[in-house]
DNA sequence: TCTGGGGTCCTAGGACCC
DNA sequence: TCTGGGGTCCTAGGACCC
């Protein structure tokens, strides 16, 4: 079963504000500013504005009485958790896999809970009931069909999807529906005469991998059968943490780009601590006109989780790189490369036994500027450190 | 028309090793 | 002087997703 939120971050400020409750609420950048659309109410998507659109393609469309709200994602992430936790009473295999959206295994619960699709209505009443939101639900015999169930109920809705069903469901839909499918494949596959998922089935599988490539041949392939993981996993190791920024104007200044840059790591290397992981690789991330984006990145002998070890490396490679000099329109950094997490032969006896001096004494400073910020609060540390 | 921020996964070339 | 084949790691970029 997937279960998705409805228009989430817009309905909170709705339901939080009910003077904006019927109105056009967009919430994402400022209009006039650089940014796109993160959600928009339901009055909103009447006038064509979705996810991702800029947001001044969407000012441009909406009328003057229009919210515009900057996420609040502390006050997001918090609903997501206690929606989470009401959700544990109707399964205990459950994957949140976005701020918005689960999995639940609700198979075999028939006689312990009810049948899947009711508790898919159990899941929606209990939402509605604790926190005034409305989520749809999907039903299927595997991911793909049961996101995709979800998709089509939207909003406020619950579609169950049988195994014998699957491909009557699947035939008719657009390809960009599946999974893999975005803004580049849709016209590749357009070009080649498939404009349903349908169509798709019908091709040749060595047709389609050579289009697309072995791999992602084979999963379209796949995917237009309705063949797909059912596998719900509650917990999944995070691969990396990043932190980047666009600036309001392109800035050329290099002691604004060093700042920034020791900003972004030290957000870095504090959520990193605070998951008590340690990365190897950290990478720079740059764009540029118009709209270019490029990537360096350094394997570093240790694995680190220093706001200056990995501020110092993203700043070696910012200044080696070809851009240097460049106006840059986004700068930030990346932190990657943990221990692989299962490989229980092999204990990693050097790790702990070779200290390095230098990574030491940063991470214990560093150490000490996160109790000081938990003591004091995030904002009056991080502007002082900032500043240093 | 202008394109956020935080992620995941894949590809492809080159280095390097056996 | 010529030079296979396979495997792994590193790096850069790209497509995609929410």
């Amino acid at each position: 079963m997937h279960l998705d939120l409805d228009a989430f971050y817009a309905a909170i400020e709705q339901r939080d504000h009910p003077e904006w409750r019927g109105r056009p609420l967009v919430v994402g950048a400022q209009p006039g500013g650089r940014g796109v659309v993160a959600t928009c109410s339901y009055e909103a998507r009447r006038y064509g504005v979705h996810s991702a659109m800029p947001i001044a393609q969407a000012a441009r469309r909406l009328p003057p009485e229009t919210i515009y709200r900057r996420p609040d994602m502390a006050r997001y992430a918090e609903v997501s958790q206690q929606i989470m936790r009401l959700l544990q009473q109707l399964s205990p295999l459950i994957e949140q896999v976005s701020i918005d959206e689960a999995y639940l295994d609700v198979s075999g619960l028939e006689r312990l809970i009810g049948t899947p699709q009711q508790i898919g209505e159990r899941a929606k009443a209990l939402i509605k009931d604790k926190t005034g939101l409305t989520a749809s639900v999907g039903i299927g015999p595997n991911r793909l069909i049961a996101k995709l169930a979800s998709e089509t109920s939207k909003p406020d809705g619950l579609r169950v999807v049988e195994a014998e069903q699957v491909q009557a469901f699947l035939d008719p839909m657009p390809i960009s529906v599946l999974r893999g499918v975005g803004t580049k494949t849709t016209p590749r596959l357009l070009a080649m005469g498939l404009k349903t998922v349908g169509d798709v089935r019908h091709q040749p599988l060595e047709r389609l991998r050579q289009a697309l490539g072995a791999r992602a041949g084979t999963a379209l392939h796949l995917q237009a059968r309705g063949i797909a993981d059912d596998a719900v996993q509650p917990v999944t190791q995070r691969q990396s943490i990043s932190k980047e920024t666009t600036f309001g104007e392109d800035v050329t200044d290099e002691q604004q780009l060093r700042e920034t840059l020791h900003w972004a790591a030290q957000e870095v290397g504090y959520l990193a601590r605070h998951q008590a992981l340690a990365g190897a690789l950290v990478t720079l991330k740059l764009r540029l006109q118009p709209f270019e984006t490029h990537s360096r990145s350094r394997t570093l002998s240790q694995r680190t989780a220093s706001d200056q070890l990995i501020f110092q490396t993203a700043w070696e490679l910012f200044a080696s790189s070809p851009w240097r000099g460049r106006p840059v329109r986004l700068i930030g950094v990346g932190l990657s490369g943990w221990e692989p997490a299962a490989c229980p032969t092999q204990p990693d006896l050097f790790a702990a036994s070779e200290p390095q001096p230098s990574t030491l004494t940063t991470d214990k400073l560093d150490q000490t500027l996160d109790a000081i910020r938990d003591k004091l609060g995030d904002g009056l540390i991080q502007r002082g450190v900032r500043r240093s």
